[in-house]
DNA sequence: TGTACATCAGTGAACGCGCGTTCACTGATGTAC
DNA sequence: TGTACATCAGTGAACGCGCGTTCACTGATGTAC
C-alpha cells in the first residue's frame, strides 16, 4: 500500500503529503488526518513531514489555501461563462452560488477542510486569509453588478451577498453532512432549480 | 474549580456530564470533549461517566437529541407566535429562519455538535433520528403551507424546503465559523432582513 | 422499627493506543574550485 | 572533469501526553421481611 521508492529521497513528498491527506478526509473524514498517518499513507518515516510543514496546522492551511485559489477559479469562470452566454448581474450571481455547491460536490475533502477554521488557525496563516479574500471579491462583484443594474438596492447588498453565500454554503454543508438525504441526492441539481426561480423573482420584479 | 461534593454519590452526575460538555464545547470546542476530561470538570473519577453513558458517541448523541427536541420546539412556538400576529405562510417559514439562525446564535454549542454527525453515527441512535425529524417536519409543515397557498407550485416543495433550510443554516455556520466578520455581527439582524425581503418578494408575486 | 442484603454509583489503578514533536544520524544531491 | 564539502531530505528511536475503556473495589442507598 505505501507507494514503494527507488531512492533513499522522495522527490515530491510535499506535494504527496497534501495529496495523502486530502485522500483521507475523503476517505476517513478530518479526524483521520494525523501527520504520523499521512506520513504513514506517502511510505515515509514520522518526521520526514517536518522538512516541509512546521506543524500539523500548516499543512492543514496550505491545504486549505489552495481549496480558497480553486473556488476563486471556479467563480471567475463561472462569471465568464455567464456573462459569454449573455447573462445578467442576477444570473452571474446565481452561477457563483451553482460553482459554490459544484465545487463542494466535486471537491468535499478540500471544501470540509476550507470551513474548519479551528484547525488551522487562520489568523496564524495569511495565505489562508488571502485565499478566502479572493473567493470573496468574486462574491462581491457579483453583488455590486445586481446593485449597478438596480436589482437590489444599495443598502441591502451586504444582505444580498450573505443570503447568496448563506445559500451556497447550507445546501453543501447539508448535503455533506448527508442531512438532505430526504430532499435530493443531487446537490447541484437542487442548487440549479432554487437558483433559476430566484433569478427568475429578481429579474421580473 | 472541580465542585466540592458532600457525598460519595453525586445524584445528578447525569446531567452535570452534560452540562460540563456544553461548557467544554463553547469554551474550548467539541475537540476539547473528551469523557475524560468531562468526568474532571464535573468532579469525578475517569470511570463514572460509564455509568450513565455506554460511550463517548452516546453522550454526544444524547446531547444532539436534546438539541433537535428544543430547536424543534423553537419552530413550533415561531410558527404560533407568526400565526397569532396574522401572519400568513410565506411568514412563518420566514420566522423559522429566523427561529433557526437565533437558535445557533443562543444555543452555539447545541448547534455546533448537532451537525457534526461523524461524531455520534446517528444512525446508531435512533432517538437523534427521531428528533431531528421532529424539526424537519415543522419545516416541511410550513412549505406544504406555502404550496397550499399557492405561493410556490407544489413540484417545488422540496426545492423551497431545501432553499429555507440552507440559507438558516449556511447563515448560521459561517456566522458561527467568524466568516461574516466583514458583513455583519448579528446574524439574527442579517436573518431578519434576509427573510422580510423575500417574504415581500413571494408575497407580492 | 431494625436488620440483612441486593443494587446502585462512585473510586482509582491499569491497559494499550496513537498522537505531535524532537533529535542525532545518514544517504543523496548539488556546488565551488 | 574530479574532488571536497555544504546542504538537503530522509531515518528511526525516543519523549511525554491524553485518550477510551475496563475492572476489582467500596461506600451509599433502598428494599424485603
Amino acid at each position: 500500500m505505501p507507494p514503494t521508492r527507488t531512492s533513499y529521497h522522495h522527490g515530491a513528498l510535499r506535494d504527496e503529503l497534501l495529496g495523502a491527506s486530502l485522500r483521507l478526509i475523503a476517505a476517513e473524514g478530518i479526524g483521520a488526518v494525523s501527520l504520523r498517518r499521512v506520513a504513514r499513507e506517502a511510505g515515509v518515516s514520522p518526521g520526514a513531514p517536518y522538512h516541509h510543514f512546521a506543524d500539523r496546522a500548516t499543512l492543514l492551511a496550505a491545504l486549505s489555501e489552495q481549496g480558497f485559489l480553486m473556488l476563486a477559479g471556479e467563480f471567475a469562470a463561472a462569471r465568464a461563462a455567464t456573462l459569454k452566454a449573455g447573462g445578467g448581474p442576477a444570473e452571474v450571481l446565481g452561477a457563483l452560488v451553482r460553482a459554490y455547491v459544484g465545487f463542494a460536490q466535486r471537491q468535499p475533502a478540500y471544501f470540509r477542510l476550507m470551513f474548519r477554521p479551528e484547525l488551522f488557525e487562520p489568523d496564524s496563516h495569511p495565505g489562508v486569509k488571502a485565499a478566502e479574500h479572493a473567493a470573496e471579491a468574486c462574491l462581491e462583484e457579483a453583488v455590486a453588478d445586481c446593485v449597478r443594474a438596480g436589482l437590489v438596492p444599495a443598502a441591502h447588498a451586504d444582505d444580498l451577498a450573505v443570503a447568496a453565500w448563506s445559500l451556497g454554503h447550507g445546501l453543501a454543508s447539508l448535503w455533506l453532512d448527508g442531512q438532505l438525504k430526504h430532499y435530493t441526492d443531487d446537490p447541484a441539481a437542487a442548487a440549479a432549480q432554487i437558483t433559476a426561480l430566484i433569478e427568475s423573482i429578481l429579474t421580473a420584479r
